[in-house]
RNA sequence: GGCCCUAUCGUCUAACGGUUAGGACGGAUCCUUCUCAAGGAUCAAAUCGCGGUCCGAUUCCGCGUAGGGUCACCA
């Protein structure tokens, strides 16, 4: 039973923020792990020295946490394969090197990288692929750590193997070379490496974006070499940019992932939206919470083809998700978003429910209070009196409206000032005019000073009494 | 350029070889409304092209075309 356990990873380079292609192909092999009860292992491969930066690790941690793709091993917490870090298993690396030198198959690389440049120069002059092999020598002398060691290539042949997503897959020989294990600086090619972590650590599925097909049968050859059964490979297409030409890059726009939490995203939706980008189980639901998404995963309905980031339905799905929430949660997040002063007003807790009909996301709140669409209920507002008017309405006609609105608004008890309550005041008078508008707009007018914003009712419900008539009073 | 792969509305996608080619986002129109937002209703919008197999092709095959990926002491 033991041995028919899912076994997936996440195994990133440290080289900057985690983007959505990542985040997604995190996503895929977390849900796989989690459908099948099975382990999702976080692999950090920093075997490139160079190109490694500081604070990576933290970074994609902090990415898979938000996302809420908890590892059940990992860097920080261990595990049965610890460690987790590769530039911390050297030995592990040599020790399977051992068994090629062994096997013969195996050797320090003899040139110098100016000989191979060479190589590679005269094979494009002659618009042949260069291949490593067809420049083996045979007084290679015993690997010393100080030379690359290359791997020997056996049986030349096609390559065909099976692809959960992509089905057969096949490669002629000129895909087969005698790539390099371990670098000249000690640390071993990702090609190496994480062969060699995926047969240590039992994985089961490799899920990893479609740039790595070319470069399988490599890999397999490796495997066959260890005489190990490879894992299933599971290819996920890819994220193309908003203008759906080019793979999702950081150049092209792909953000740190991270940066969606700032603007407030919510994760699950997040998860939602990268899960359904590239993968649909069929059927004509596509809002689905955390669990529903594990039971509905299928590596089988994975798409092969790449599929366009598209924001604004990211944004749409963000709103589906916050329709979830209950309201107290609603309530909840839109005052944590609310900057402190505003927060902290007595009214503040009464506009939750404006607020969110009116965003996408939480960060939505902030492009509300720069374009002035709040700051009315807090203060009241200036205008020019002109704005007053309906249409061509006299403006004493307007005036006089509007002292009948205060005597119907003085009508109601304080603690009867509801929405309901007032837009039964209010209509009862409108509803005699020759249009509506006649009272409406002076009113709202009155309390809000925009040409666009939310009905009077509403307006005069949230700011009080007091404040309603003081505001209409002003107006008049 | 060599090798590998992909192709359904603008976008994400559904459709045992038989459907009026479905849904969602976005768009348009209407309703609700003094305005905005939200909500409700309706509409427009696609099988890349050419051949072949088949009674029948979005689906299978071939060739084009377009797009993507890859050809490192990067992952």
């Amino acid at each position: 039973m033991e041995d028919n356990k899912v076994i997936t990873r996440f195994a990133p380079s440290p080289t900057g923020f985690m983007h959505v292609g990542g985040a997604r192909t995190a996503l895929y092999a977390w849900l796989l792990a989690r459908k099948n009860n099975g382990q999702f292992i976080l692999r950090i491969e920093d075997t490139d020295k160079v190109r490694e930066v500081e604070g990576s690790i933290a970074h994609i941690q902090k990415s898979l946490k938000w996302l809420g793709l908890e590892w059940d091993q990992g860097p920080d917490i261990g595990g049965s394969y610890a460690p987790y870090i590769q530039s911390e298993r050297l030995e592990i690396y040599k020790k399977y090197a051992d068994i090629l030198i062994k096997k013969g198959m195996a050797y320090a690389d003899p040139y110098t990288e100016e000989e191979i440049e060479k190589f590679r120069k005269e094979a494009e002059a002659d618009k042949k692929p260069f291949l490593y092999r067809e420049h083996r020598r045979e007084d290679v002398l015993p690997w010393d750590g100080t030379k690359p060691l290359r791997f020997k290539v056996g049986e030349l042949k096609r390559t065909v193997w099976n692809d959960v997503v992509w089905g057969e897959l096949s490669a002629g020989p000129e895909a087969l070379d005698d790539f390099i294990l371990i670098k000249s600086d000690g640390y071993p090619t990702y090609n190496f490496a994480h062969v060699v972590d995926d047969i240590e650590m039992g994985v089961t599925h490799v899920v990893r974006g479609q740039e790595f097909i070319s470069s399988t049968p490599k890999f397999l050859s490796l495997y066959e070499a260890f005489g190990v059964k490879p894992p299933l490979f599971v290819t996920t297409p890819p994220i193309m940019g908003p203008d759906g030409k080019k793979k999702l890059s950081k150049r092209d726009g792909a953000k740190d992932i991270l940066d969606y939490e700032k603007e407030g995203y919510l994760p699950d939706a997040m998860i939602n939206y990268l899960a359904f980008l590239g993968f649909n189980p069929g059927g004509e639901k596509e809002v689905y919470i955390r669990e529903e998404l594990i039971n509905i995963f299928d590596l089988t309905k994975i798409q092969c083809s790449g599929a366009q980031w598209n924001d604004v339905k990211l944004d749409w799905m963000n709103k589906e998700h916050i329709k979830l929430l209950s309201k107290e949660e609603i309530k909840k997040n839109i005052l944590k978003w609310l900057p402190e002063k505003m927060r902290n007003n007595k009214i503040a807790p009464k506009l939750a429910p404006l607020i969110f009909e009116r965003i996408n996301k939480w960060g939505d709140i902030k492009d509300m209070i720069a374009r002035g669409e709040l700051s009315f209920f807090f203060n009241a507002p200036e205008y020019p009196k002109e704005k007053l008017i309906f249409k061509n309405t006299s403006p004493e006609k307007i005036k006089n409206n509007l002292e009948l609105a205060i005597k119907e608004l003085e009508k109601l008890d304080e603690n009867n000032f509801t929405e309901e309550n007032i837009k039964n005041a209010l209509m009862s008078i409108a509803d005699k005019l020759e249009s509506r508008g006649e009272l409406l707009h002076p009113v709202r007018f009155a309390l809000s000073g925009l040409d666009k914003s939310p009905d009077p009712f509403t307006i005069a419900s949230i700011i009080g009494k007091n404040e309603t008539l003081s505001r209409i009073q002003k107006a008049i």
